[in-house]
DNA sequence: AAAGTGTTGTGACGTTTGTCATGCGCCACG
DNA sequence: CGTGGCGCATGACAAACGTCACAACACTTT
């Protein structure tokens, strides 16, 4: 045959800009197709489900669902689209929470537009695609040392709510709220709960 | 003649992606060429006085120099060239400081591409191209009610410093330091000092 | 069955934070 | 030339925060 089939591609991208620059983009390439655009994760379960692309490129931070809830969503479901993570962040708790969510490439935002096309193409073969210098420091990464309680406490804590605005929030003792962050802000080494808020989220555990 | 001459246009964007993404795009118009790339304001600054371009595109949050510090440092040495503000942020107190450096145009990235060549037609025509829903929002905004002091205070004290730290650092006494941060915090009505670092940066105050 | 881990709570203690009153020097604006 | 705004400071007080010790219960792992 002349022309082998293009590889079907969704693109979820919060940002209508990028995301309408690069799906031009790549629809200039002779071997790929854009069939479908999101602008959160929710929509992009749908539209997954519908077309079942050969390809989902998905950012990460989108309104409804971000793209981990939804690369983990599409695990659970049994889809056979490989997933591609596009970020800009190159935070070592989001590569190993992508990896664990079954994805097959991460790509930074910062690297060129002709990147891209090149992981569809390896994670369409079956290759992996990760950014080498995001996966070597990943390597050594510490675990997240996080419990989802104290999480969800240090969210807020970094957010500027009180001890007290906590503790009604979620049901619970405003000791307890303190033992939290106390907790968090040692197993962090920060100085308080809004230091400790911001360096869990430079590492991607928040 | 045949072809009128074509408006050559700066584009200063950090994020390589979506930079090289419309760059491509805009190099497709047949009345648009990019003459020069800048990852940061600096850069920027340096290519716009070699370069002399029609239009610079620039983005707000960059390293080493914002886009409304460019934006400011051209006006002052009476650049010719016309700027475009192309950002994320719907803040009205960027809107306002844009123009106020003299940018003829400001678009959010969560416009469609195509927007943005109508636009640099607009501004090199002589036009004005603000984003309307936005423009109409600046309209009843509140000016930023901080002084120096109380901003380069909640700046620090919204990263975790403690009272203490951001006394050393700006050779402050301890009282002084607290003193501004209440101030602060009654002025943008907030809860304490983390919800008032919240506050002013939603409203591009900070 | 024992050990470990996470969740939740209490009480007590010292530190940090937020507020307020008050004061002084400087500079710009009318 | 005063008046007001800003920068800076001190002292004092109440509220919020961070730490520690201790304890109970559920659940998993060994």
């Amino acid at each position: 045959m002349a022309t082998a089939k293009r590889i079907r591609v969704l693109l979820a991208e919060d940002q209508t800009m990028l995301r309408g620059a690069l799906s031009q983009l790549l629809e200039l390439e002779p071997d790929i197709t854009v069939i479908a655009q999101a602008a959160n994760g929710r929509e992009a379960h749908r539209m997954a489900r519908e077309h079942a692309p050969d390809v989902i490129v998905t950012d990460i931070e989108m309104p409804e669902m971000t793209g981990l809830e939804f690369a983990a969503a599409l695990k659970e479901s049994d889809s056979k689209s490989r997933v591609i993570i596009l970020t800009t962040f190159a935070r070592p708790g989001y590569l190993r929470r992508a990896l664990d969510a079954g994805a097959r490439g991460y790509l930074l935002k910062e690297r060129p537009a002709s990147e891209l096309a090149e992981a569809i193409r390896r994670v369409h073969a079956g290759l992996r695609a990760v950014d080498p210098a995001l996966a070597a420091e990943a390597w050594g990464a510490d675990e997240d040392p996080l419990t989802d309680r104290e999480r969800q406490i240090l969210q807020r804590a970094g957010d500027g709510r009180s001890s007290a605005e906590i503790a009604t929030e979620l049901r619970l003792s405003e000791g307890t709220v303190r033992n939290y962050l106390s907790e968090a802000i040692a197993k962090l080494g920060a100085a308080n709960r809004v230091d400790a808020a911001r360096i869990a989220r430079t590492r991607g555990w928040l």
